[in-house]
DNA sequence: CCGGGAGTTTGACGCAGATCAAAACGAGGG
DNA sequence: CCCTCGTTTTGATCTGCGTCAAACTCCCGG
C-alpha cells in the first residue's frame, strides 16, 4: 500500500516547464519568467510511455494534449476497412493530440517507438490560461498552424514526388529536427522500421529498403540497420528540389 | 473623387454575421446572440474576389483570415522548384489562411475558381476577442483542429488509395459538403478542371478523366463536362471502404 | 550458446497509372 | 457565325513501384 502510494506520487510529480530544457521548442516558447511559472501549473503530470504502448487510441475521447519530453512516437490514422497509415513521427518538444480538438475524439493512434515520457496538458486548462496570457494563446495558435503547414508539406510529398525524392525529403526533415534539438545533423538512429517509413511516405517497405541501398551506393548516406549517417547533405537537398519529375 | 469614395465605402460595408445564413457553418457557430453581435465587429470588410484572382499569394505576410461567404476557391502549395499542388478546395463557410499563423507568412496561394466573396477577419482582432468569449476561442480551436483532421484524411488518401478510390472519396466529400450547405447531395457543378482534381488527388488529368468515364460506364455517376450527378451513392461508398488495395 | 521470429535486403516479374499523341468538344471574342 | 484556345476524352505505349519470393541479419529469450 505504501509502495503503491509512492509510485502514484512519483508518477504525478510535476515537471516544471521553467526548468525544462525543451522550453524553447515546446508550448511555453517565448513566455516571460512570470508567465512560465503559471504555465507550470498547466502540466498535470509527467507520464512515462513504454516502447510499443499507446499514448492514446483512435476513437478515445480527448482529455489532454501531450508534450513529448523525451523519446519518440508515431501517430497512425486508421481507415474504416483496417488500412492504417503513419501520419507523423514525433520527438521531444512536439505536441500531440491536436487533431482531436475538433470532435473531442482522437482520430489517430499515438504509439511510442521507444520508451518515452510525456507531459499531460488538460486542454481545458490550456484554453483557460491562454485567455489570460496572450503570448501563450498566440504560441498555441502558432503550434496548431505549424501542424497544418507540416501536413501541407506531406501532401506535396505524397502527391507529387517520386520515391527517391520522398526518402531524401524524409531524411532531411529528420536531420533538421534533430539538429534543432541539439543532436547531430548528419548522424542519427532511425527509431522506426522500414515499413513505418514506407507507410508514412506512401511506399512499400521494399522500395524504402532499395532506395536507401541506392543512396548508399551513390555515396550519399551510410546506413547500417537503423544507424544512419548522411554523407552528402547538399546532394540530398538537390535531389528533393531540382529533380525533374512527374509534373 | 466622390466616386472613388463611394466605391471604397461600399467595399468596406460590414457583413453582419448575425444576419448571415452561414452562421452555423462559419466562425460564429455556437455563439449566443450577444456574442454574435461582438463577432460582427471582427469582420473588417467584405471583399469580392473575381474568378482567377488571388485572395493571397504564397510568401505574402498574413494580415487576416478569410471566411468564404460565397463562391469557390482552391489553395495551392508551391514547391521551390516550381511544382505546385492543390492542397484543398474551399466553399462557403470555410475559413482560409490558417496555415499562415505559424510563420506570419502565407505558404499557399488562394485562387478563386468562380466569382466569390470573402469576409476579412484580422487575426489580431480574432485573438483579442476570443480571449473574452470562451466559446469563440473554443470554436476557433475546433476549426483549426478540423483542418488538421482533414489533412490527415488527405494523407491517407494520397498514401494508400488507388485511383478509383481517390476519385470516389473526392466525389463523396464534395457531395457531403454541398449537402451540409443545403444543396443537392447528388447533383452539382464541378468548378475545378480535371487537372486541378488530379493535382489534389495526386493523379494525372488523363487518369481523372478515364476514371470518371469508367464510373459512368458502370452507372455510378453521370458526368457531362462539369455537371455531375451521382447515381449510386452507396456503391461509391463501398468503393472507398471495402476495396482491396495496396496495403 | 543456440533457435526462432521479426526486420531487412535483393531479385524477378507484373501492373496501375504516367506519358505521348491526337482527336473532339465547348466557351468566349471578333 | 466562325475561329481559336483551353479543356476533355480516348487510345497506345512505357515505366516506377508494387508484388511475390527467398535468403540473410539481428536481437532476444531460453
Amino acid at each position: 500500500m505504501a509502495t503503491t502510494l509512492r509510485i502514484v506520487e512519483v508518477d504525478k510529480l510535476k515537471t516544471a516547464c521553467s526548468t525544462c530544457s525543451l522550453q524553447e521548442l515546446c508550448l511555453p516558447a517565448g513566455l516571460s519568467a512570470g508567465e512560465l511559472k503559471s504555465v507550470d501549473e498547466l502540466i498535470d503530470r509527467r507520464r512515462p510511455v513504454k516502447r510499443g504502448d499507446y499514448l492514446f487510441r483512435s476513437g478515445a475521447s480527448l482529455h489532454s494534449l501531450y508534450a513529448i519530453r523525451s523519446g519518440f512516437m508515431k501517430s497512425c490514422v486508421l481507415h474504416e476497412d483496417g488500412r492504417e497509415q503513419v501520419a507523423g513521427f514525433h520527438m521531444m518538444g512536439d505536441l500531440m493530440g491536436l487533431d482531436a480538438i475538433g470532435t473531442n475524439q482522437h482520430l489517430c493512434d499515438a504509439v511510442a517507438l521507444e520508451d518515452s515520457e510525456v507531459c499531460e496538458i488538460p486542454l481545458k486548462d490550456l484554453e483557460d490560461m491562454s485567455r489570460s496570457i496572450p503570448s501563450l494563446q498566440q504560441h498555441f495558435h502558432r503550434i496548431m498552424s505549424r501542424e497544418i503547414a507540416r501536413d501541407y508539406g506531406v501532401m506535396l510529398l505524397l502527391g507529387s514526388m517520386r520515391a527517391e525524392e520522398r526518402l531524401a525529403a524524409f531524411l532531411l526533415n529528420l536531420s533538421q529536427r534533430f539538429a534543432a534539438r541539439g543532436y547531430s545533423q548528419t548522424e542519427f538512429h532511425l527509431r522506426m522500421t522500414r515499413e513505418e517509413i514506407g507507410s508514412y511516405l506512401g511506399l512499400k517497405l521494399e522500395t524504402v529498403s532499395r532506395t536507401l541501398s541506392h543512396f548508399q551506393a551513390q555515396g550519399l548516406i551510410a546506413v547500417q540497420n537503423k544507424h544512419l549517417r548522411i554523407l552528402k547533405l547538399d546532394s540530398l537537398r538537390e535531389l528533393v528540389s531540382h529533380h525533374g519529375c512527374r509534373s
